[in-house]
RNA sequence: GGGAGCAUAGCUCAGUUGGUUAGAGCACUUGCCUUACAAGCAAGGGGUCAUAGGUUCGAGUCCUAUUGUUCCCACCA
């Protein structure tokens, strides 16, 4: 096949015959074996209904790049792939589509409804696991999970009985987040909040027993049938002599209370304060305060009910509309200020959430914040970049219940059943419960509501792994080594997790949490359905390639920061990988036919033992940045390596060098390196070139080698190149054509450098456009042009060609520069306080650049005389 | 109201524990189809690292304040 290698690279062809093989190979699962150390990374399930978007794939790159290096040095690396059953979000697409066909929810009844969902679950929940295998996820399809799958399901039922054995899971009556769309409870962190224009309008209540009034003011006139109770600030002086006495709601006519409660702020609005406990939480716990009866006006889908009289059967915003008309008709609309406001939104249908008393379940959060905290505070668990630590903390420590109870039927059902004869509660990890617990009566049924989608997904570390069973993969694989996830769902999901590890397995969930931002469009906004600016993986995947998405995702990303997405970017990742490609295409025609083994030879060229130095040197680098989630910067210094060192210098002088083993050594470790990031064309490229394993991914990763450090030929190497980058330079100033080869003179005080440059005079030749190289020889008669920099001078005569003044302009130019540089330079070391101060390594490097830059001055110098 | 991030080349962004002359991609200028690659090669232009102080021998990097900007949290009726 070696020979077959295109001119360009070509990602369609072999992705996805390479990921076929890998899975047919088994390569990526993972198991359990005492001889390796695990490592661990649990996917992030993304929702049943989901398509693949860029934070996914920024999401799972991340993960597949660490779990593909940890695996290659040797880890039994375990990826755990699934999928999760979002319960809200999956079931409002079927009730969408239902209605679509005039079906409802309530017409076919709940078995029929379920059958449906999981229907729904066969056929599109399978679509983003495809997605996620042209990406090049290295995860282990065979221990794929789901939400709601058995094992799933028995962990949450062990979890919620657990906690309400304990008292930390309890039913009761609340005032929660409704969402009048969705028709079901939701939890606080489900609600978004959106500045909205609105209105505050100032109505009076008339005093019952006299004409005078009070103002009050509010956002939601509607909620007025609901009103119990007028309040103010007991300290409040314009308000004291109205306490206790009674006011008329207006338009409702009732008579209520004017109560006194500190919570009314005395600055905000008029300092008075209508009392609803069925609609507002703060209202709700005045009216426990002074035991105030509750008015709900609303029902489930945000109309008013009929406490609401005339009003009821209307829509709460048209309720409040004809509020408004009568009550400015009656003359009780004191002001009607506009204003813009927060208002709650359900975070998945963008309807206004509405506050609604109601029976649900919640966890008691104050016992299971406190371990959760402490494991990050400990630094148990770490969060990357640090600075999420903060943002948790502040949450978990203000943290309130949690209502996980949704009225909907995709989910997990709530395992409590009631008993109609004896009223009693039976909580129960069996799924068919037939009898109370307490009096054995069959006159049960089950609680209708399911469970929070987060509930089960804060199980998802130790649930994929078996748990509750007792599998030896939990006992291996857990905790898990780092959670990749995008610090939009620390409060949703990484919090949920923390704290329910930490109750059921004693155990943190994950060492490190790294956090990633949102991809955003070119214009930096996000990318969302609405604004319709989102960008497809999958057509991305198909113009460039994965490895090109994969790596312009990684290229400048670091932790915790959003990043842009633009097609350039994708562009020179696709040239990069393109550009490796053709380095390989190269070699195969060198190598082609030769029994050529990878190897080091004994006998190395100075300029071979540079590169290699360099690499090693390079491998050290992306190794210590792979160790510390530097993942974007250890992509940036492969690029560059590959790109400038290897390709740009290491084969051009290879040309002249003709030593092949160097070459073909150096590739295939750094196809090595370079595979986490790019594993298909580092793969086709492998398997292209002799080799033991029969795949890269199983192939050792490079390691930081003592013995392959060569500074001085490192350096002297350098040397070399900056001889021919100040040739090529000023060639190119000079306007030389390329196909004028010239003498080349060079000037050096230091022996062995005239040794090695005479040694590589073919390279430099070759390299600079030159004819010859002469070292301190006398220059005979002729113009020069003058090349100077730290180690030596280099003098090109050029005769006709030289215009003397812009010659001499640019190295008075060059002199001026150098000068500045020495001077700076000398005044730090003349500082008595840098000497003695500053490390030994800087003071040495700032006499070495002074020694350096008075050459170089000299240089200068004693070529502007040659000029004159 | 509280908290956080960001501000570096024309654009998008890196810059790891403070250490010589601040980098990349794209864009720009010039010259090259040099038999791996024009998705390329070579040479180059372009930055007072938001502003003002401070710590330090030394600050893009640490501290304080200011400005601009984005986001998160919170029960502003």
């Amino acid at each position: 096949m070696s020979e077959e290698l295109g001119k360009v690279y070509n990602p369609k062809e072999v992705e996805s015959k390479l990921y076929k093989t890998w899975e047919e190979k088994g390569l990526f699962k993972a198991e359990v074996n005492k001889n390796k150390k695990p490592f661990t990374i649990v996917m992030p399930p993304p929702n049943i209904t989901g398509k693949l978007h860029m934070g996914h794939a920024l999401d799972n790159t991340m993960q597949d790049i660490i779990i593909r290096y940890k695996r290659m040095q040797g880890y039994s690396a375990l990826w755990v792939p699934g999928t999760d059953h979002a319960a809200i979000a999956t079931e409002a697409k079927i009730t969408e589509k239902m209605r679509e066909e005039g079906v409802s929810k309530e017409k076919i009844g709940r078995e029929e409804f379920l059958k449906r969902a999981w229907a729904w679950k066969e056929e599109y929940g399978g679509n983003i696991v495809k997605q996620l295998r042209k990406l090049g996820s290295s995860c282990d399809w065979s221990r794929e999970r789901f939400t709601m799958d058995e094992g799933c399901s028995k962990a949450v039922r062990e979890f919620f009985v657990k906690l309400y054995n304990e008292g930390l899971i309890y039913r009761g009556e609340k005032i929660i987040n409704w969402c009048p769309k969705c028709k079901t409870s939701i939890s606080d962190s489900e609600v978004d909040f959106a500045e909205m224009d609105g209105h505050f309008w100032h109505i009076k209540y008339k005093l019952a027993d006299s004409d005078e009034s009070i103002i009050v003011a509010t956002t939601r006139p509607e909620t007025m049938f609901g009103d119990v109770a007028v309040a103010v600030n007991p300290d409040d002086d314009r308000y004291k002599h109205l306490i206790g006495k009674r006011v008329i709601v207006p338009v409702v006519n009732r008579e209520v209370p004017v109560i006194a409660d500190s919570y009314v702020d005395i600055e905000l609005g008029t300092g008075a304060l209508k009392i609803t406990p069925a609609h507002d939480p703060n209202d709700f716990e005045v009216g426990l305060r002074h035991g105030l009866s509750i008015i709900n006006v609303m029902d489930e889908s945000g109309v008013m009910n009929e406490k609401a009289d005339f009003c009821s059967g209307l829509d709460r915003y048209e309720a409040r509309k004809l509020l408004v008309k009568i009550l400015e008709e009656e003359n009780k609309l004191h002001k009607a200020e506009e204003i813009k406001h927060s208002v709650g939104k359900c975070y998945r249908c963008s309807t206004v959430v509405e506050p609604r008393i109601s029976t649900q379940w919640f966890v008691k959060m104050n016992k299971l914040a406190g371990p959760a905290i402490e494991c990050v505070k400990s630094g148990e668990t770490k969060f990357i970049p640090d600075r999420f630590s903060k943002i948790y903390y502040h949450w978990m420590e203000n943290i309130k219940d949690w209502c996980i109870s949704r009225q909907l039927w995709w989910g997990h059902r709530i395992p409590v059943w009631y008993c109609r004869d004896c009223g009693e509660m039976t909580v129960s990890k069996d799924t068919n419960v037939t009898e109370c617990l307490h009096c054995s009566s069959k006159n049960i049924y089950q609680d209708e509501d399911t469970l929070d989608t987060w509930f089960s997904s804060g199980l998802w570390p130790f649930s994929v792994l078996g748990w509750p069973e007792k599998t030896p993969e939990l006992e291996y694989f857990y905790p898990t080594n780092v959670l990749v996830t995008g610090y939009d769902i620390i409060f949703f999901w990484v919090a949920k997790m923390i704290f329910s590890s930490l109750k059921m397995t004693s155990k943190k969930p994950f060492e490190n949490i790294l956090i990633h931002g949102l991809v955003r469009d070119s214009k930096g906004r996000k990318m969302s359905k609405s604004l319709g600016n989102g960008v497809d993986p999958l057509e991305i995947i198909e113009k460039y390639g994965a490895d090109a998405l994969r790596f312009s995702l990684m290229l400048g990303n670091s932790p915790g920061n959003d990043m842009r997405y633009f097609d350039e970017k994708v562009e020179a990742s696709r040239n990069f990988a393109n550009k490796i490609w053709n380095a390989a295409r190269f070699i195969h025609m060198n190598i082609d036919g030769k029994n050529i083994k990878s190897e080091i030879p004994k006998d190395l060229d100075m300029i071979d033992k540079w590169i290699i130095s360099r690499f090693n040197f390079t491998a050290k680098e992306v190794i210590s940045n792979l160790d510390k989630y530097e993942l974007g910067i250890a992509a940036q210094k492969l690029y560059d390596f590959i790109w400038d060192e290897f390709c740009d210098w290491y084969i051009e002088f290879s040309k002249i060098l003709g030593k092949k083993e160097v070459l073909l050594w150096v590739m295939t470790n750094l196809l090595k390196l370079l595979h986490p990031f790019m594993p298909f064309v580092t793969e086709e490229i492998w398997l292209s070139f002799p080799h033991e394993k029969e795949s890269i991914m199983i192939s050792d990763f490079p390691k930081f080698d003592d013995s392959l450090v060569f500074e001085e030929d490192e350096n002297n190497t350098k040397i070399l190149m900056s001889i021919i980058k100040s040739v090529r330079n000023i060639r190119r100033e000079m306007n030389v054509p390329h196909g004028k080869k010239t003498m080349i003179f060079i000037e050096t005080d230091s022996e062995n450098l005239g040794i090695i440059l005479k040694r590589y005079e073919s390279i430099i030749c070759k390299l600079a456009y030159g004819k010859e190289i002469k070292v301190n020889k006398s220059l005979p008669e002729s113009k020069f042009v003058a090349a100077v920099n730290e180690y030596v001078k280099i003098n090109i005569p050029v005769d006709e060609l030289v215009d003397s003044e812009a010659e001499l302009k640019r190295l008075k130019k060059e002199l001026e520069v150098s000068k500045k540089q020495l001077e700076q330079t000398e005044n730090r070391l003349k500082n008595p306080n840098f000497v003695s101060k500053a490390p030994k390594e800087v003071i040495n490097g700032a006499k070495d650049m002074a020694e350096k830059l008075k050459n170089k001055i000299a240089g200068i110098e004693s070529a502007i005389l040659n000029l004159k």
